[in-house]
DNA sequence: CATGAATGAGAGTTCATTCAT
DNA sequence: TATGAATGAACTCTCATTCAT
């Protein structure tokens, strides 16, 4: 928009930092395709171009890259969600959210794998992890729909089940569409307006007039 | 209630019986509370009071142990889960569906966060065992949709999102009733109206006469 | 030939001297098969249509029944073979000799390779249970030399050398015969023929006088 | 000789090479001394003074140090041995195989016993591997004495017996050779001869005119 | 005697992590 | 800082042998 030097894509100058990245992103993908358990360090060194060593230079050990990539995403989609403002157009923010969500995983689809695979039992040890973040997740959705609730705005009933069924549906409908090959109904646009749909059948009350 | 000599709960006579089920049982307390790659075989056989030799005897391998685990539930889920009738009372039969699946994981809360598990990408090697179960309940419940459609007892739009939606809330929705501590709201019964209510906010037309 | 009693082949009427035998045969089979590693005393039980432990009531272990198999065809081998008298007729002697071993070899080709199977070095368990074996033989046959030498029967030279590559061109010989399927040159009475021809170029003096 | 400072046995200066090859000598000695199952990684490692994950750098597993170590000693002899031309001096180049075969054998004893050790039965797994290698030398024989026989240099007969009593005789005389303490008449240069007098009492006309 | 389920020491192999260069 | 060879704890699975029935 000017003569700002800053580079449209600034290609990390910092070479520390380049090879942090180039790491972090030979780790996603090898984590994506391969599985945790199945990606060895090794893949992941093999991808970055690295030396096996290397990778111990700049992360603390195999889980901690791992954690750092779903905190990645995890950041991705706490920055796409907002709180719902009851005194702006609710369908609207609904429908922003919606697609917030929908375009982080769109952005990137290999994470979505990743990111979905919540997997609680097969590995404790991310359970803390990505259950920190569905919670979190899961309570901004009750608190907004309680919040709601008072307006009269979502329909009466157990909000952390709305908030619960919501995200699992979610989260189902992402990981589905991240597989389809073709499906017309999991373009994003499409997407959006079937999501506001059903939320709007279970709870979400737009569209009229916020009295009685 | 009479004097017939049998057990109510039969305890395996057979020692061959017994001890499979012991290991089986004990494989599935160790996978849940570990994870398929934190449960060593180790731990099982410990937790059977086996030795390790002794598994072998049972189970082609590791693998073989959770995979058994797996189907167990996935066939009495299956078998929970029945094709809705249109011409009987349509509610009476998705209730007993609802019903139906709450009950299974009610009854065996362990193995649920096993099943819930989906985890795909986080192993590629159960990946296809567990998403064989919820492609066909995701087939079954289309099919169903479909119909009801045609009937015009389920709202138009994309089934394939209706299902989806529909599953992954009812995922999630479970996994959070097995790891709820109290919870008035996910009490069975209360949770079994929830959820019919969802369903007739998103797609379900009930209650009302099939013609207009 | 006559009324006597015993049986053509007096199918062991003592039960436990049955079971041996069968055992016995049974671990022939698989020994010659499968190899000693290879050979589990799963696959002998098995073959043998009696349980595992039944195994250990007839024989200490593994190893020992394996020893004796070798025992019983080193028997059969020694049986076989006698000194050579140097007052009788020496060729009708040494031909006999060798079709002597070669019809024992006939009889039980199974363990021809069991026993030709020398091994030095692939399993010092059995080294000594075998090199005894031919170093019996070996010595026998270096006696049965020197005595022709000082004859004038047997040409001058080491007779470890001749002892040693004759039983060496033999085994070789008749390891080859074991296995070779049609090959009219290792019929027996060719094959006698065609060594008894090796001995005389090598060091045999026979149909000439012993005085010159 | 000169003022060069390469080192009469340059110890390998390239340490990936060096350990290489310490690993192979290790087994070497370990699989002689033990047999090729007695042998464990364990053992191999523990003579290489390197830790167990180390062999596992530079080897497949444990079958195929094996493999390359017989492959070596295959290789050596198959240097050593060459085809017989007809128009040159017989006895002298039939003397420089013999020559060529004592020398490879005397220049590592350790792995003659490997080398010998043919063991058809006692592990198949090698068997091809080993047969391959008789075979072939058995072939070369073979067909080296069918030329002999047109050219009337050999004697008549058939050359499958005679190439395999030749091949038998000689691995059992350099067994015995490589087990002999002292045994002057075992010396190279002794065993040279004895065995050139062997063969052709059997079948070599050397030294007499082709015609009759 | 016979059975075959149970045993458990031990094998080969993997791989996250370390560290000398 | 970067390397990659070395490490060794740990894991799964095997199988000869034992022993209660």
């Amino acid at each position: 928009m000017s003569a700002t030097p800053t580079q449209a894509l600034p290609r990390e100058r910092d070479p520390k930092v380049a090879r942090r990245a180039a790491l972090l992103a030979a780790a996603r993908e090898v984590f994506t395709v391969r599985g945790y358990h199945d990606a060895k360090v090794d893949d992941i060194v093999a991808a970055a171009n690295v030396a096996k060593g290397t990778f111990y230079l700049y992360f603390e050990d195999k889980r901690s890259v791992f954690a750092e990539l779903v905190d990645q995403v995890v950041a991705q989609l706490t920055a796409a969600i907002v709180r719902v403002d009851v005194d702006a157009d609710i369908e609207d923010q609904v429908r922003r959210n919606i697609r917030g969500v929908i375009g982080v995983l769109r952005d990137d689809p290999l994470v979505v794998r990743l990111l979905l695979s919540y997997a609680p039992g097969l590995d404790p040890a991310f359970e803390s992890h990505l259950r920190a973040f569905y919670d979190g997740v899961k309570r901004l959705l009750e608190a907004s729909l309680l919040e709601g609730q008072a307006l009269g705005i979502v329909a009466r009933g157990d909000v952390r089940i709305f908030a619960a069924f919501t995200i699992g549906g979610l989260k189902e409908l992402l990981l589905d569409a991240s597989r389809a090959e073709a499906g017309a109904a999991y373009e994003s646009p499409a997407l959006e307006e079937a999501v506001l749909r059903l939320l709007e059948g279970m709870y979400l009350i737009v569209g009229r007039p916020v009295r009685p």
